[in-house]
DNA sequence: TTCCAGAGTATTGTATACAATTAAATTGCC
DNA sequence: GGCAATTTAATTGTATACAATACTCTGGAA
């Protein structure tokens, strides 16, 4: 019998996926290093450069992260003077995260840098739009199959 | 002047690289609940049932990883049994990763497993193969200009 | 032979991730 | 109004990642 073998495809593809996904954080820290920024604390940035105030779960929802993550990151951007975490008055379970005036000021400094450092990529807007909507499907499907926690049931039933 | 916004598209491919690689992990880390393996320990299972034993640094140039990340990953795995780190005789500095008899006996268990799993994702070949190389661009882009530090020279000599 | 540069691994320190639990505040329901 | 269920953050514990450093060993040069 020959020797049972895994889906080699899948396999590489996850494991191109995570190297990739490594790569870019490594990129990304590298391009912010002059701010002191690491790559999940620039995404967190972003996101409320667009809509700042936010609660720590509205952050969470877009970041795809929870407050496990973000509590730690969030004190490490306010201690570095990035935001400030304010407990809200109106519903005091929640934390506020503004923006400082540092932030702001900082804003179009850091975008123009990224800006500079994304065009040493080389992507063409097709090639970065063909990936992009393949990756939405690969997590869709990841979604479907493992965030309701079928994957042990479906594979029982198999069995 | 209209806002500075930095290259969204870049941004959002990224971001859906950074958020594929964390459902996947958590994809595998379901899928291998019942054999305790996290997505890096399998990865690393799987390089060994090819190749063992490996020393540290083979294992780390397959995977790539450094002695700070497999060191504690290895020691978790001889913990748990799937492999045991013996120091080299004829060259001390070196620690070979052999497997141990129960992960021989479970390799096929655990391939299969994943087997059943991954059919869920339902991916077509062309499909997959396609997103690798893209991924393989990405990842040769991201190599050529960040492995060798050359970000900020780059940048800076365009200023 | 001795010494030293380099290789290989481990350790330390910092920063994510995330499951699970805790704690506090709010909402809904009677 | 009072209390259970829910919501929201924070905390705890485990596991990666990786830069920087330390430490040991090896092989070659003086």
């Amino acid at each position: 019998m020959p020797k049972v073998t895994p889906i080699l495809l899948d396999e590489q593809l996850c494991f191109s996926i995570y190297a990739a996904s490594k790569k870019f954080n490594h990129f990304y820290q590298s391009a912010l290093a002059p701010f002191g920024l690491t790559y999940p604390q620039y995404i967190a940035m972003l996101v409320l450069w667009e809509d700042a105030p936010l609660t720590v779960h509205q952050l969470g929802e877009r970041l795809e992260l929870d407050s496990g993550t973000l509590t730690p990151l969030l004190k490490r951007l306010e201690k570095q003077g990035w935001v400030e975490r304010v407990r809200s008055r109106t519903d005091e379970r929640q934390v506020l995260i503004h923006l400082t005036e540092m932030a702001e000021e900082k804003r179009d400094e850091v975008y123009a840098r990224i800006g500079q450092c994304q065009t040493l990529l080389g992507m063409s807007n097709d090639e970065i739009d063909s990936m992009m909507s393949e990756l939405v499907t690969v997590k869709s499907q990841l979604d479907t199959v493992s965030q309701e926690r079928k994957i042990a049931k479906q594979v029982d039933k198999q069995a």
